[in-house]
DNA sequence: TCAACTTGGGATAACGTTTGCGCACTCAAC
DNA sequence: GTTGAGTGCGCAAACGTTATCCCAAGTTGA
């Protein structure tokens, strides 16, 4: 047939049912601006020589058609997608949602966006989504955990792109950004004994888990270098409301020894709710009688908590700011120093410690 | 110049000092199966015609070299991104994150990623965002949120992507998900009622919100159909552990009226946690002289109450995928039915509600 | 024997960007 | 009046896929 038929009844555009408006794209608007593709690209990117009224011409145009580049097209020639991945294996989300959300917001303000993957824990749904990342053409991982001292269920490739680990082990080598603990039960212990507590005591989770070891020692550390003993050694258990209730109960109770604590430095907000919930039934008074602080600040729990509890808060939403930054970094091909970043804790005085009103 | 002059010394690819190592194609798949590009297209992606022998070679080369299709390339052609985009206001994660867990790993079992966008509930970062999800070209998006009655602090445009809101307000005419609220009272009064409680109290959030007032309704229906009169009205409070507190004391405490509750039907958790803590401290026992019932099955609440708590579980998870897979059905183009669908909830029966050994 | 169909597969043009290269100017210096 | 540098902008080739044609060879049916 030849090719100067007449046009066809129904223009190829429209489709009707469909109500898909086709998109916008850089050709309508160097159209619109009267230049060249070429040269609306450029002008949108600030890049290449031309004049301002040129540029400015683009940009109204882009503007009035409402223009919005396409990210794949952009990121195939670019070879970048301005996307990162967030692998993480907890599924309750406790310490990873605050993360994320650090992240995501973080990230949305440099243009960047943020896939969520959530492994649960299982190695080949994990698996999966490290196969998506990488098709998805990700240009940065970020490994979340809930233990600094556990890896993915799934090893991740040493691919081409560079991988964070917060608030999860880090292989040798890798960069990785983890509360600082230490400083964290520093600054709690601290507290207590500025408000006058001597006989101090620690309630914590299991001593597998490397956080309960490092904050014994920031007990034990404070306690000493104010001339004090620690009450008793630190006390490993879980990391459970019961925990706290039992304990509590047990070095209160009637058959309990003579020598009793008057602080309680718990290892989370759940002990430590469990230990006020403990002494307030047994007829004790927090923090009259005895101060308690716990260690996460999880509000929900920490605001509840009568009367409401001291405690250290890890700050994870700006940790997961500062990983993604550290990521872009990392991206644009600047150093980034392996090894482990401490990020500081800070403490929240609410009224379960302070046993006088403070002046 | 002439065309055939030497090869420049150093190859295109090889660029030192970035340990880059350049991404397998479609390209290499073909050369090494001996086909055509186009052909090793169809082999991986089962469609067209060609002899077994030949879609088994390029398979077995795409899995010798480690083959990942790039998605965005194929996104560019096919107009399809296979991302969606996930919208929250809901900072703290109490219900989203129940969602999004099930949305993503409902997800990458089909080869969709899921971008989060977190949205502070601050309108100019939503707004973002909402530009983030045009640019990268999401097939969908989801907005959760955590008020059935409160919808985004922007509206999202018209655009041509389809939307489905869960847990949020969702306009007419848009496909909604939300948790059977109804269904879920119902159950747990008839649970109540079926062990015996005659004397069914509801103490619930803010009357503002729409949850509330369907879950007294629920509460008010059953107790009719059982010829039994609600105990008092229900009593509007705020979410806290503290409202149950307190209710609890005053309906229990030494000025209470002379006719008491034997049951109480929380609106939440964490009031119904509050009122078992005002029962216990008054030294009344649940559940042997009084019935307690939460809602939302937050696990780590529920199960640290003493006795753990019997509470109706809204399967946000289950409500995640669920969304996900109609909106795959949406991009498809499949018909999906505008209004809300509501999901159902399970009651789990902990210790807190019944008062004998159930047989 | 010739048309008509089927089968297996390749060439080529998209998709929407960015970018290397070069062209046509202008302006000054020699 | 020829160089030389600079300026403003466009052509065309990528990027890695998929989709639309098309062709050659084999297979049938009349």
């Amino acid at each position: 047939m030849p090719d100067d038929e007449s046009e066809p009844l129904t223009p190829r555009g429209s489709e009707p049912g469909h109500r898909m408006t086709a998109r916008i794209t850089i050709r309508d608007v160097a159209a619109l601006a009267g230049v060249s593709v070429t040269t609306a690209s450029r002008a949108l990117n600030d890049v290449g020589r031309m004049t301002e009224a040129t540029r400015e011409r683009v940009r109204a145009a882009a503007g009035q058609l409402g223009y919005r580049p396409n990210s794949m097209a952009r990121g195939l020639v670019r070879r970048r997608s301005f996307t990162l991945g967030l692998l993480t294996t907890d599924t309750y989300g406790r310490f990873t949602l605050p993360i994320a959300a650090g992240l995501a917001t973080g990230m949305v303000d440099r243009g960047v966006s943020v896939f969520l993957c959530a492994g649960e824990n299982d190695p080949e749904r994990t698996r999966l989504n490290l196969q998506a990342m990488e098709e998805k053409c990700v240009d940065g991982l970020i490994v979340a955990g809930k233990r600094i001292d556990r890896a993915l269920p799934i090893e991740v490739p040493q691919q081409n792109v560079p991988v964070i680990y917060v608030n999860a082990a880090c292989p040798p080598g890798a960069v990785g950004f983890v509360p600082d603990d230490l400083g964290g039960a520093r600054a709690a212990v601290t507290h207590l004994v500025e408000v006058g507590r001597r006989r101090i005591a620690h309630l914590t989770g299991p001593r597998e888990f490397a956080a309960t070891g490092v904050r014994a020692q920031g007990w034990q550390e404070v306690l000493h270098e104010h001339g004090l003993a620690p009450f008793g050694h630190a006390m490993f258990g879980d990391w459970s409301e019961d925990f706290g209730y039992r304990t509590a109960q047990a070095m209160f109770g009637p058959d309990s020894p003579a020598e009793r604590p008057d602080a309680f430095f718990c290892g989370n907000d759940q002990i430590a709710r469990g230990v006020i919930d403990g002494l307030t039934l047994l007829g004790l008074r927090v923090p009259q009688d005895v101060s308690v602080v716990g260690y996460d600040n999880w509000e929900i729990f920490a605001k509840a908590t009568r009367p409401p509890l001291t405690t250290v808060d890890m700050g994870l939403f700006d940790l997961g700011q500062t990983a993604g930054h550290a990521m872009l970094d990392m991206i644009d091909g600047k150093a980034v120093e392996p090894g482990i970043v401490r990020t500081p804790c800070r403490l929240v005085v609410r009224d379960s410690s302070v046993p006088l009103p403070e002046k």
